[in-house]
DNA sequence: CGGCGATCTGTGAACGTACACAGAGTAAGT
DNA sequence: ACTTACTCTGTGTACGTTCACAGATCGCCG
């Protein structure tokens, strides 16, 4: 075959190696600029590489180096994830910063389907990357075995993977639902309510827990809302369910800011004033709380910090560093604004 | 090397072969099942294959097939692109939900600094990807040239890019603001103003180019904000500046539905009611057009559908087919709500 | 002038797979 | 019994690169 009609034959080192006059192993040695190679035979396969435009094949390299110098950043669920949660970018972005300065190619991966979980599964094995993140895993979920067995560098953000033993970065949602709801009781409101929601996720569970552990002795299972998930219309609905509940309510904690933003709407709706007669807070931090009016009190989430952490956790293992046991849990500051 | 400590050797086809006592001819059929082997090799080589672990190394298949079976697909400006576009989720999902259907792997690759661009360049010449969709490329993009230089089958999707022989996907911007505003107009306005943003970009120009055609004698250039981005924040100052300039406007037409929502707020603080004081209407179809108060008319953009439109083109690309010249434009339904 | 180190270059093997080909064995048709 | 066809298997080569090694050339020193 001299030239494939369509498309044309990419140029090797081969060629290149042909054009200059000289062999493989010293235009690879031009190519990785190492040592021992002569100006002028440098000089000659610097000129031939402009001519036959030569570009190395990664793939190739790869094959023998025995590393792609890639990770992947795995998402599921990326209708919820895109649509409703603002986080996700965030945590992209910081794993690719950090990946970045590492030299490495952070690869994104949807799975959106049961066919993309198969395909990807065969992608993780398939020696194109060194390492993988994973956001939002499911449970029993048959990547994470996939990503056991191969024995791949990996780190799971937002929730723990079923096998313990694999690493995984987040936050305290016990302890930082906690943290907030103390700080609203310290202003003075004694009938708390909250808005839970995603109970079938560890996440949105804490998030009750830690409210719980707060109120303590304050605390009345009628004053909590239960709704599926951290979406707006789920915020309206629970706080109008609240209100009917408990007319003299006095505070509120959301288990996003999206649902604070959706009570916030319904508390208008109702005629009570923010901070006023009602105290609101959120969790997240996201556009919501900055869009909100009242701005909204809220736990900050190191989204960004999540994705870089979990980016530093893949590139130690690949230098060969043990996992932290247990996993890694960021410090989530509380914004203090006008809503409570 | 009996075994790398730390990482194990993957198992490879020639264990299995030998596992199992056969050549790596047989083995390599049995797993791409392809007829003539017997029924007995072929138990032995499974069982073989479960002990030993083996999992196929596709990126030593793709090297010697000559294709990768994945598509990447570039985000450029993750920041604004993930934080105010509502549209890149979608039009990620419509990708991927095409590509998978072809058995390919879709491949996200984020550009958020320089060095990226450089990198995630060499990753497209390196021979990972058989073909690469493109979001929101820049004027003059290194990237846009090395997939020229490359002859790599690829769709842009969003605008043209600088080299117009290449294919993209988009939708008529002009038309689709000629459209909408001949509405607003037809319910009734005379004052009818434009909040104006990214007009650096093709799609912010041809917004206003279109609401200008469609005013005809009516227009009036005091009566365009200019503001800098898509967003919320946006609209709330240009609504301010346009009721400045007019106080006896009575219709306005939002370059997206996150402005529109910041011109309801403007709107709002100003004490004028909407629809009745004045109509808006927005563009895009988000999120943003349903958690408006009223509900937003806009313009639907199909994001969707341009995904998946991109991820056809490079598929038949890829089968040897001709792209289509001038590019794909998708409709773009209006969609009457409560608003204007 | 022989030996030695430094510099430069080419060759062979390897990475893990697919594919073409050759050869062996079996069954059926002439 | 001889061809023919079909089934099954193993071997060699290719994909495009890196790396270890073996030569070759040169200058320098004893």
């Amino acid at each position: 075959m001299v030239t494939n009609p369509g498309r044309r034959r990419r140029a090797t080192i081969h060629d290149v190696a042909l054009e200059a006059g000289v062999s493989r192993g010293t235009v690879s040695r031009v190519i990785n600029d190492e040592p021992y190679v002569s100006a002028e035979a440098r000089i000659a396969i610097e000129a031939a590489i402009e001519r036959v435009g030569y570009v190395p094949n990664t793939a190739a390299r790869n094959l023998v180096m025995q590393r792609s110098q890639a990770v992947g950043f795995i998402v599921h669920e990326p209708h919820s994830l895109f649509l409703e949660d603002p986080n996700i970018g965030e945590i992209l972005l910081g794993a690719n910063a950090a990946l970045s300065l590492a030299d490495f190619q952070m690869v994104c991966l949807i799975i959106d389907s049961e066919r993309d979980t198969d395909r990807v599964a065969r992608y993780l094995s398939g020696g194109f990357v060194d390492g993988v993140i994973v956001v939002s895993a499911r449970k029993n979920d048959p990547i994470t075995r996939i990503i056991e067995k191969l024995g791949l560098p990996s780190a799971f953000v937002g929730h723990p993977p079923d096998l313990r033993r694999l690493p995984f970065v987040g936050i305290d949602n016990r302890s930082s639902a906690f943290a907030i709801t103390e700080r609203l009781l310290a202003t003075g409101r004694r009938r708390v309510g909250m808005i839970a929601s995603a109970l079938d996720r560890d996440s949105g569970a804490d998030r009750l827990a830690g409210f719980t552990d707060a109120l303590g002795p304050l605390f009345d299972p009628a004053l909590v809302a239960r709704v599926p998930f951290y979406a707006y219309a789920d915020g309206v609905k629970g706080m109008r369910a609240l209100l009917a509940a408990e007319p003299e309510l006095d505070g509120v904690f959301a288990a996003s800011d999206a649902v604070a933003a959706g009570a916030l709407e319904a508390l208008r709706e109702a005629g009570r004033s923010v901070p006023g007669d009602v105290g609101v807070v959120g969790f997240d931090d996201s556009a919501w709380a900055l869009r909100c009016q009242p701005l909204l009190s809220t736990v900050h989430q190191p989204a960004a910090g999540l994705g870089e952490r979990a980016a530093e956790s893949v590139l130690a293992q690949l230098r060969g560093e043990e996992p932290e046991l247990g996993g890694i849990l960021l410090t989530t500051p509380i914004v203090w604004r006008d809503s409570a």
